[in-house]
DNA sequence: GTCTGATAGTTCGATAATCTAACTAAATCC
DNA sequence: GGATTTAGTTAGATTATCGAACTATCAGAC
């Protein structure tokens, strides 16, 4: 094994490092990746269809267009989405009553409820966390979060 | 298109709700799988292979299988992950000198440098953020961090 | 020392998810 | 009411992944 630190020559790793809190954020989202893998083990559904069942759970029926757009999928991918998570029973069609050519997508009740299952105890926690500071620190968090969304969202842009 | 209300009859979504923090960090959440994917672009990689090169950014050189545990997937799939960065000079692999059935794979300073151009400036930005709040206020955004990994990682251990 | 089992990495064949393009049906627009 | 657009699906090709088989090397038993 070779050792990780700031030696010569030909250029070595010297990652980048930055705070407590930026660091902590990083892991944040390592671990909310972790969360979805598992929950997306745990409908039996890759993470594609994760997030559709999410999505489908989070706006109500969607039609399948609607969805591939926030999926960021294409519609064809997003049918076949749709055929495994209706083979699961996770979801099912409805014609739409006012375009003959349109299909409604929806979660089915006990998916939902099992998703919310999981979902609304993760995000009960984590509302609950705010609770172990004051109205002013809570403030901060917040600003904090809104801030680093806009930063995300301004270099995002810059390198695409 | 058909509203979003709360409805009656049939169990309409009703998504759940929580504080404006609670939601900025889901909003954070999705927005660094946006930034991800523009970097993945402007390097012409996948998001695995993207992945592979920040492990090797921030870890140094590192082994197939080294990688493979931290990219969790099959070593098969490594091999050809790191068979697509080579192709495009992002990485290159030489013989481990002290076994000579091991390969120890390192990204190419050029590719390093223009992820790092990247990277940096982000995580400058995101760290900066944190300037325009108090220490205090910064005491109390680090430990919420913390808090919400601890929240998500027991979450994450009670679904799989 | 050499045989045995474990380990590092790759290759192979199969499977899964995606894309673009073509297609069908229905709506909208003069 | 015929032309164009839109919604969704289907078809064929591509890409990423996996497990299993394979090669080469290492480490330990004896």
């Amino acid at each position: 094994m070779q050792m990780r630190s700031s030696d010569a020559q030909g250029g070595p790793p010297e990652a980048p490092t930055a705070r407590p809190a930026t660091r902590s954020l990083r892991e944040v989202i390592d671990v909310t990746d972790d969360f979805s893998r598992a929950m997306a083990g745990s409908l039996s559904v890759n993470a594609t269809d994760l997030d559709a069942m999410q999505h489908l759970i989070m706006a109500g029926p969607l039609s399948p267009s609607a969805l591939a757009k926030r999926l960021g999928l294409s519609t064809a991918a997003t049918t076949t989405a749709i055929d495994r998570l209706e083979a699961l029973g996770h979801v099912h069609r409805t014609a739409n009553p006012t375009d003959r050519r349109g299909v409604i997508v929806e979660a089915s009740p006990a998916s939902r409820a099992r998703a919310m299952g999981m979902l609304m105890p993760m995000i009960g926690a984590i509302d609950t966390v705010l609770d172990e500071f004051s109205p002013a620190e809570q403030q901060a968090i917040s600003s904090y979060l809104q801030r680093v969304v806009e930063v995300y969202r301004s270099h995002a842009e810059r390198i695409s």
